[in-house]
DNA sequence: TCAATAATGATAATCATTATCATTTTGGTA
DNA sequence: TACCAAAATGATAATGATTATCATTATTGA
């Protein structure tokens, strides 16, 4: 929690009401991936004026400062979950019959990686998602 | 190329002159991942009064009886590419530097497909792409 | 305290995609 | 061959997420 307020504070970056506020619904919301919308409702419980446009710019802040993690699935919008310190990033498993989310382990494609570098390429990144039917799902 | 009309006329689907010729251009940028607009540009040479529309509703059914293979990169649109027979899916390499993509063949996930259906899952499809500097980008 | 700067919130703009609907084309049938 | 119903088309409006604009407010440091 605090390594977020340094790097909030290095980066001349105000920890304003609004953005603590949004920030804290974040940590709240463990498990969950928020749209920016979602967000929103939520935050503004703690602070009724809150403005769509503010929590636009403070989650994509917060991601580029790599304190929260974007993702994107077969929808129209990003989501948004707090980033845990040691995953640089992380996978997804959604669900096609209940669409929930489900978190894959680090590092699965590092064999992936290896054999792309190999081949000459300087690969950086990488985004996975699987899609399947979770263990509910599959027994109904 | 007859496995296309196959499919088509399997599936009470006219070959209508604005399809065909968007298949064909299609068929022409082997190797490119087009979007929707991009589409359009190149097939109007052909059939000049032809509607976005009638591109976007083509480009959706094509994909959806599998001729065509649909994918979305950090961009706000989708690109489409004429789906190899042979592989279900594939996955792509974007240089982040020129922003070409790469192919990456098939089969290199099936581990992990393997693993997460040995925690229950069942898995229906996935979608990787890996972002990296190109060989060429690489050697700036 | 004051001026410079940053942040906010309302709202307009953007942009890809989808929906609507009148018109055209097609394929079968009498 | 003439006609009808269904399918397809194209122009255009609508949608929805995100970004840009800009006047107002808050914060900071001298
Ligand atoms: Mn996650
Ligand atoms: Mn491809
Ligand atoms: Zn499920
Ligand atoms: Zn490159």
């Amino acid at each position: 929690m605090d390594f977020i307020k340094e790097k909030l504070e290095q980066g001349e970056y105000r920890l304003t009401r609004q953005r603590q506020v949004i920030l804290d619904v974040m940590q709240e919301a463990e498990g969950e991936h928020l749209t920016a919308e979602e967000v929103l409702l939520a935050a503004r419980r703690q602070s009724p004026r809150l403005g769509i446009a503010t929590v636009y710019r403070t989650l994509e802040r917060l991601a580029s400062l790599g304190i929260l993690y974007k993702s994107r699935f077969d929808e129209g919008k990003h989501r948004y979950e707090m980033a845990d310190a040691s995953q640089h990033h992380h996978h997804h498993i959604q669900c096609v019959g209940c669409g929930r989310i489900f978190e894959l382990a680090e590092g699965l494609l590092d064999g992936i990686e290896n054999e792309v570098n190999q081949q000459g390429f300087a690969v950086i990144n990488h985004r996975l998602t699987i899609y399947a039917m979770c263990p509910q799902c599959k027994s109904e």
